[in-house]
DNA sequence: CAGTGGATCGTCT
DNA sequence: GACGATCCACTGG
């Protein structure tokens, strides 16, 4: 699951909601370990409606609402009853971009996919989206061929998941060094 | 810049 | 009734 977190660095996330198309490429992606993960929503098996697209199979999406306000986008990515998922957190813009820049009211042209809120909502995703497929008529997950080298996919702990305790600090987030799109700070150039 | 606090509501206790 | 897998505006230095 991590190995898919890290792989997912690359593909091409796009929509075709409301009848209008965008794109972009995933940079920053974590990963969620479903019941012994205590930052996962299926932490210590918890099922609920919300979370049961979790326990479904991979390759479908799981979305819900967080802070009342914002949309996050998750691909589930193991067999039915193992509740793994990666969270996408960000995309390099690739295609509709003004759609985008509408749809986020963002001055910018890039950036407007930094940060998970940011990406479902430049791609028009919603809790209506939740546990659909991933090869299906309104989101698709790609593979082009695309690969960031491997001195450029960065690993660290995620974000915002304080409440996690020991569990914070995993290395579960992983991310392209330097990148524009990637949210949080910037990381020095050196290593 | 860094730090802080408000927004806003579905979900679970 | 409390609380976020966040974002942005606003403050002060």
């Amino acid at each position: 699951m991590l190995q898919i977190a890290e792989e997912l660095l690359g593909k091409i996330l796009c929509t075709r909601i409301d009848g209008e198309y965008a794109a972009g490429r995933i940079v920053e992606t974590e990963a969620y370990a479903g019941i012994t993960d205590r930052a996962s929503h299926a932490f210590g098996g918890r099922r609920t409606a919300r979370v049961e697209p979790m326990y479904g199979p991979g390759g479908r999406s799981y979305v819900y609402l967080c802070y009342g306000i914002h949309h996050l986008f998750n691909v589930v990515t193991n067999e039915p009853g193992i509740p793994h998922a990666v969270l996408i957190r960000a995309l390099e813009p690739i295609d509709g971009h003004l759609l985008m820049q509408e749809r986020t009211r963002s001055k910018q042209l890039r950036t407007l996919a930094r940060g998970p809120g940011k990406l479902a909502r430049a791609l028009g995703i919603t809790t209506a989206h939740t546990s659909l497929s991933l090869q299906g008529p309104l989101i698709q997950l790609l593979d082009d061929g695309f690969r960031y080298p491997a001195e450029l996919v960065a690993r660290g702990p995620r974000i915002g998941v304080d409440y996690a305790g020991d569990d914070a600090f995993l290395p579960y987030r992983f991310y392209v060094r330097q990148h524009p799109d990637v949210s949080g700070k910037k990381e020095p150039a050196s290593r």
